[in-house]
DNA sequence: CGAACACTCACGGCGCGTCAGAGTAC
DNA sequence: CGTACTCTGACGCGCCGTGAGTGTTC
């Protein structure tokens, strides 16, 4: 049976030798000792070693890392499977303060700060459950689950919606019903839909946010600008965007 | 000018008087104090404190937050941008740990810690550098930086190829030519093009990865062990699906 | 005997929470 | 005079990095 000293099982294994100090104190992996207390690792500690790297990959703490591994699988499983839900709400809160510095990057400089405030407490204030009450509620959890909001999607769509609001804006003076309005209507339908995935409650849900505009939070009204133009919501109206 | 002892300033501004205290004492945030030196907050105080708790939202620390404040607003743009590389870093490393569990979450229970250890080595090991050169390394980076890798659509992804391969498996001895082949062989296109972007160097890649799979890692092998099913590719190629 | 290892304390850093002990406002 | 504030100082937490001072192996 191969055994190390704890240079060479550090470098076996990719940590340092502080670390495998650390993990014998707490506890996690007692290696035996020579007479002169040097620490032996044999083959069966790296294996030990590599459960405690992967959990702590996760980010999961050194002292819990101990009982799971001692304990048994289904309190592993527990414990993973809640992990798991940290990390994506870690995961959310990284998105929102990328998108806040994304959002604060637009500005041309001065007040850089006051829109990261912004950013900051629209997300806060913004009480959705008022538009999506019930079913709705929980399409919108699941979706959000499917499908997680990050900067990038945010850009992304700010950057369609956008692009098809200059184009409408382009051709006000022409028949809704000509061509080119019609196809500028299945775009708007599209991007409804992308939002939606098609459902009529969630569209429901659009509407009602829509409607009631004069009410949302003045960070969010101000955000939201260049999408309220009348004009160009009424022109897609009579293109028939808002039907089906 | 109104003024506010710690306790009410702290209501005001959602923080901890703790935290008052703290900032204080590292020199953030320093308020004038009365003859018994209890300290006596102003809005201007205000003003900066939420500058303070909007910097430290995006994670930068404290004693840094001291000398952006006080230096010049390019500093400050420039560590706004640093500090977003950062957070994505961050974010992508927890999406990985996210992934990793998830895929444990799969497996039948003994071997989970197996299971991350192999999906935490594979997103090590897999050098995709071999297969995307130049030109197409920086679209696939672009790409990534548009649209960023997430468990949730890594999820999706892995579901719409399962359902297709099954679907086509239930075919296979039937015409490639015919019109549910077809079909199939539209949609095989379609969720290429989702990754490529209906990029040519980019289906270069993917096609050369695909070329080299006797060589892929052992536990890359067994994730897609799944869709190595020759008969299918077969039946694919025969029914145009890797045309254009 | 010297070089390269090994050992065991112990401090530091981040952002406060959380006492403890003592003074102040009304 | 009591009560509700306020102050300062110090420990703790999680995961080691980074010494310092000392013993062991070859």
């Amino acid at each position: 049976v191969k055994q190390y000293r704890v240079q060479a099982f550090a470098q076996l294994a990719a940590v340092t030798v502080r670390a495998l100090h650390h993990y014998d104190r707490l506890g996690l992996l007692k290696p035996c000792r020579t007479d002169a207390r040097y620490r032996l690792y044999t083959d069966r500690d790296l294996e030990r070693l590599e459960q405690i790297v992967a959990l702590q990959f996760l980010g999961i703490p050194l002292k819990q890392i101990g009982k799971l591994l001692d304990g048994r699988p289904t309190r592993l499983a527990e414990a993973l499977a809640s992990q798991r839900h940290a990390l994506e709400r870690k995961r959310d809160l990284l998105n929102r303060a990328i998108l806040a510095i994304r959002e604060a990057e637009k500005q041309p400089e001065p007040a850089v700060l006051k829109r990261i405030i912004e950013v900051m407490t629209m997300q806060n204030n913004m009480d959705w459950s008022k538009y999506y009450t019930g079913e709705a509620a929980a399409k919108l959890a699941e979706r959000q689950k499917q499908n997680p909001w990050t900067p990038e999607l945010q850009e992304q769509v700010t950057r369609d919606w956008t692009e098809l609001y200059r184009e409408v804006e382009a051709i006000l003076d022409q028949n809704p019903a000509g061509e080119k309005a019609q196809a500028l209507a299945a775009r708007w339908r599209k991007l409804v839909d992308a939002f939606t995935g098609g459902d009529p409650d969630l569209y429901d849900g659009v509407r009602k946010v829509y409607a009631d505009r004069a009410n949302w939070p003045p960070d969010f009204q101000q955000q939201m600008a260049p999408f309220r133009n009348p004009r160009v919501v009424d022109f897609m109206r009579r293109a028939g965007a808002f039907e089906r």
